[in-house]
DNA sequence: ATAATGCCTG
DNA sequence: CAGGCATTAT
């Protein structure tokens, strides 16, 4: 066989050859086929064509170019590889961190977040104190060399320019930097890791201000840095994923110690600073001056930006003309900045979750066997290594909580879990103070001399004022940050009322917080403020919690709360976190929708098409988002696995999600499992994990992830028939109707796309049917909603099966004719029969289903076919299965009307 | 033009 | 199991 289908393809490829072949097999021109030209069952053609029809209609309405999306997976698929597995690494450590994250939540959640961002900050000064150098230089956000990292950022991104999100940082074009000495001289960060030290040393002598003041400075840096790496996280959607990955390697490599990421951020500062005001245009082409290598990808992205350049010019060239149109771009801007932003704290939270969860894990395994190779652990997870501060402290903490047993971790309630972390910060501290050389050698290579300096300054605080002290100097740092970013921006723009004023408008819907004045250093009501708590929060989807826990400081809790629920991991999304609040504070936000919907558009542009997509251009996006996103009230009212939020794989979500959101009345969101018990199985937290991935999946709208979900599902007692599909990968074929059908009221069984128990079902239904008729099919399947993905889909099951089928016969057939056997008659096919056993275990693994007699008969026929085929020798024409098919198609039964329901796995398997 | 089939490959 | 492809049937 396989040798015949080689020559075929050779014949395909090399033509010329096929005269000087005697091999009859090559002799053909073309393929052979063998296809079987089976009749294609017109029964019932009416009945299903007249609900095919009304299908249909439904179906157009809300989607009329399913065709279009649909060839989308195929586009997808190439782009979703990179994308994905580059994800894949961010994407386990977060199936780590969600694994536990509800075991933790209730201790995280009091957290004060600032405590964490803090912890974060300094850990995050540690590793990329090198490369994050080149922020430090924007002493404002707006500082050139910001800007310049924005734009890498961006356009580096602008294959998917459709995430926002990942041009969170510093961004927006902003009015030239008032703090242009800041970072016009160079920054000790450009400067290699090794000069850091020594830089360090010397600053914090001469001047404790200038010391404070680049601290300051420095915590902004790394927020950015933080950000801007944090867009690597796995949650970001595969298309942002790759070129967060590409922004990624440049970072690696620069904390890696070669100094290239270094440089490259170096060049970019001081070029953005002397050329920005005179041309965005040579902002541009910086990239040509970046460091070292420039490998494919930054082609890639270079092109990419050369791209956007006529646009950026065209901007600048505007605004001479017309601000507006700047204001609008940079409104645009800074709107994904700012959810960028709130998106990054969110996931810093994560990572604060992540090494401790690491951290936990390896207590649990290690206890023991003492403290093993925890570095090692680290190294593991990439960004756990960040910080080994922060990692010193944990792992204190950790040995300290890990003989007490993990269990006490999810019993900590929120004051211990402070008192600890104050603890920690005090450890951190000593530590600091006592172990500076010591720690110094270890990561000297990895931190920059602002890092080091960060660290003294953490210390001397921390040693003065304590923990909580400390904690609270740095939350307030950075929300100051934040809200000096945020107002800078906003004033930047001589801010065109509506939007403008909606922005302050969000920010100032804190109650506490009025607008623009947050950003007073002192007491600036964090706008983000509030941010961390919402992970823990919004996975249980009771706000209240979050609320009474957030006391620390941020005044507003269920605001924010409720909103983060919204956006939380809305990476895919990112339904912009302003209309959230927005729409939460009552205010009216008409346009935010319109703004929104840049953002969202991104949903096909992850695939390859999208490459130029909303860049500088309003997008007029379509006007479909509301529908996706679910509605503030949904959100607040517990919409509760935040993290699950996928605006355009939503359908998929129902499926894995389906157990974690049972808990919590049943997930608004989405459908019950229709008559389905919610299983909460242990897998419940393996399939919350791997949603993670769908997301990934989903966006790279690949193939065969249907595999993956298998495992899982096929689990007999797991899922009800319509086990909430997965709609996965043909769910772009899927409109947005989908979406409503998945909404809380469509309870209904109607699934988007074929879940395992689909898979499973077809399988049986193989049994009876070699060959159905895709209107069969719809009958039969009769809760999903059939469009063309699907029933090619279904029908290439099929296919497969057959496949397979056949195989086994000619198998065994040949089998037979070496085993001397010479009558077909000899040949039977008992429910003990090799054949048969090979065959069950195929379609029916778990062996809960009795096979009908009568396809033993038809096995047997097929053996026979193929068997006296076989010794007529038969099989060298290469159509030669073609007449078998003919015979076998006819063996087709009726299948048992069972089949038609979509509860019919578990009746038949019940018995 | 589209659906359906089969073959091959991953 | 799915994608891609070629072929065939409608």
């Amino acid at each position: 066989m396989s040798g015949r289908g080689k020559n075929a393809r050779e014949k395909e490829v090399t033509p010329l050859i096929l005269h000087v072949c005697e091999d009859p097999l090559v002799m053909h021109t073309k393929r052979r086929r063998v296809d079987i030209g089976v009749k294609r069952t017109v029964g019932s053609a009416i009945f299903a064509r007249a609900r095919e029809s009304l299908l249909e209609r439904m179906n157009q309405s809300h989607c009329p170019d399913q065709d279009g999306d649909c060839s989308l997976v195929g586009r997808g698929h190439g782009h979703g590889h990179g994308g994905a597995n580059g994800d894949g690494e961010k994407s386990n450590v977060l199936r780590k961190l969600l694994k536990r994250a509800n075991s933790y939540e209730d201790a995280i959640m009091p957290f004060p977040g600032a405590t964490i961002i803090s912890q974060l900050l300094k850990s995050n000064m540690g590793k990329n104190g090198g490369s994050d150098s080149g922020f430090q230089g924007s002493g404002a956000l707006s500082s050139g060399g910001s800007e310049v990292q924005a734009e890498d950022a961006c356009s580096s991104s602008s294959r998917d320019r459709d995430s926002p999100s990942d041009c969170l940082s510093p961004g927006p074009p902003l009015p030239p930097p008032t703090t242009a000495s800041s970072f016009g001289r160079p920054p000790p960060p450009s400067n290699h890791n090794s000069h850091a030290p020594s830089q360090t040393v010397p600053l914090s002598s001469f001047d404790l201000d200038r010391l404070s003041d680049e601290h300051l400075r420095a915590k902004r840096a790394r927020v950015e840095n933080i950000i801007r790496g944090m867009s690597h996280s796995p949650l970001v959607r595969p298309s942002a994923g790759d070129h967060g990955q590409e922004g990624n390697r440049e970072g690696e490599g620069g904390g890696g110690g070669n100094g290239n990421g270094s440089d490259h951020r170096g060049d970019g500062g001081s070029l953005n600073a002397s050329t920005r005001s005179d041309c965005p245009s040579s902002i541009l082409s910086s990239p040509g001056s970046r460091g070292g290598g420039v490998s494919v990808g930054e082609v890639y992205r270079e092109n990419k930006r050369k791209q956007r350049l006529p646009q950026q010019q065209h901007c600048f060239t505007q605004l001479v003309c017309s601000r507006q149109e700047q204001r609008q771009e940079e409104r645009r801007q800074l709107k994904l900045q700012l959810e960028d932003m709130q998106k990054q704290l969110r996931q810093l939270q994560e990572k604060f979750y992540q090494i401790y969860d690491s951290e936990t894990e390896e207590e649990e395994e290690n206890v023991e066997n003492g403290e093993g190779d925890r570095s090692g652990e680290r190294e593991e997870d990439g960004n756990l290594s960040e910080d080994s501060i922060r990692s010193d402290g944990l792992e204190e903490r950790h040995r300290d909580r890990g003989r007490r047993s993990h269990a006490d971790l999810s019993e900590l309630d929120p004051g211990l879990f402070l008192d600890r972390a104050r603890a920690l910060l005090r450890e951190q501290a000593l530590m600091d103070g006592e172990m500076e050389e010591d720690v110094e050698s270890r990561e000297g290579e990895e931190r920059s001399g602002d890092g080091g300096m960060k660290r003294r300054a953490v210390a001397a605080e921390g040693g003065a004022g304590g923990g909580r002290q400390l904690a609270e100097t740095l939350k307030q740092e950075l929300n100051c940050a934040v809200s000096q970013v945020v107002d800078t921006v906003v004033k930047g723009f001589s801010s065109p009322k509506q939007v403008t004023g909606r922005h302050h408008g969000c920010h100032s819907s804190t109650p506490a917080a009025p607008s623009s004045s947050s950003n007073s250093s002192s007491s600036c009501p964090p706008p983000f403020g509030p941010m961390p708590p919402l992970t823990p929060d919004s996975r249980f989807g009771g706000g209240a919690l979050a609320l009474s826990l957030n006391g620390d400081g941020s005044p507003t809790s269920n605001y924010h709360s409720s909103n983060q629920r919204l956006h939380c991991f809305g990476d895919v999304i990112v339904p912009s976190p302003l209309d959230s609040f927005g729409r939460l504070s009552g205010v009216p936000t008409p346009n935010d929708q319109t703004e929104a919907l840049p953002l969202v558009v991104r949903k096909s542009g992850g695939g390859g098409g999208g490459e130029n997509v909303n860049q500088s251009i309003p997008p007029p996006p379509p006007p479909h988002h509301p529908s996706l996103h679910p509605s503030p009230l949904t959100a607040s009212l517990g919409f509760s696995p935040p993290s699950f939020r996928h605006p355009f794989p939503l359908p998929l979500m129902g499926y894995p999600f389906q157990s974690p959101l049972g808990s919590h009345g049943g997930g608004a969101g989405y459908p019950p499992g229709p008559k389905d018990h919610h299983q909460s199985s242990p897998d419940s937290m393996d399939i919350t994990r791997e949603s993670v991935s769908i997301r990934t999946k989903m966006a790279s709208l690949a193939g065969g992830h249907m595999g993956h979900y298998n495992h899982r599902q096929s689990s007999p007692s797991q899922h009800g028939p319509e086990g909430l599909s997965l709609s996965l990968i043909k769910s772009e074929c899927g409109d947005l109707q989908d979406m409503a059908e998945i909404s809380p009221y469509s309870s209904s069984t109607i699934q988007e796309g074929l879940s395992p128990n689909h898979l499973k079902k077809a399988k049986l239904m193989f049994f009876y049917t070699r060959y159905p008729s895709s209107n069969m099919l719809k009958m039969f399947f009769s809760d999903v909603k059939f469009n063309r993905c699907i029933t090619s889909q279904l029908i290439k099951w099929f296919s497969n099966f057959r496949e397979f089928y056949y195989i086994q016969m000619e198998k065994f057939a040949r089998q037979a004719i070496n085993e001397g056997v010479t009558a077909a008659e000899e040949l039977t096919v008992g429910r003990d029969a090799e054949l048969f056993r090979a065959l069950n275990m195929h379609y029916n693994k778990a062996n809960d289903f009795e096979v009908p007699e009568r396809f033993l008969e038809v096995a047997q026929v097929t053996l026979r076919e193929f068997f006296n085929a076989i010794v007529a020798g038969k099989d060298a024409d290469p159509s030669w299965k073609k007449a078998i098919y003919k015979v076998i198609c006819k063996l087709d039964s009726e299948v048992p009307e069972v089949f038609k329901s979509p509860n019919c796995l578990q009746e038949l398997l019940h018995d």
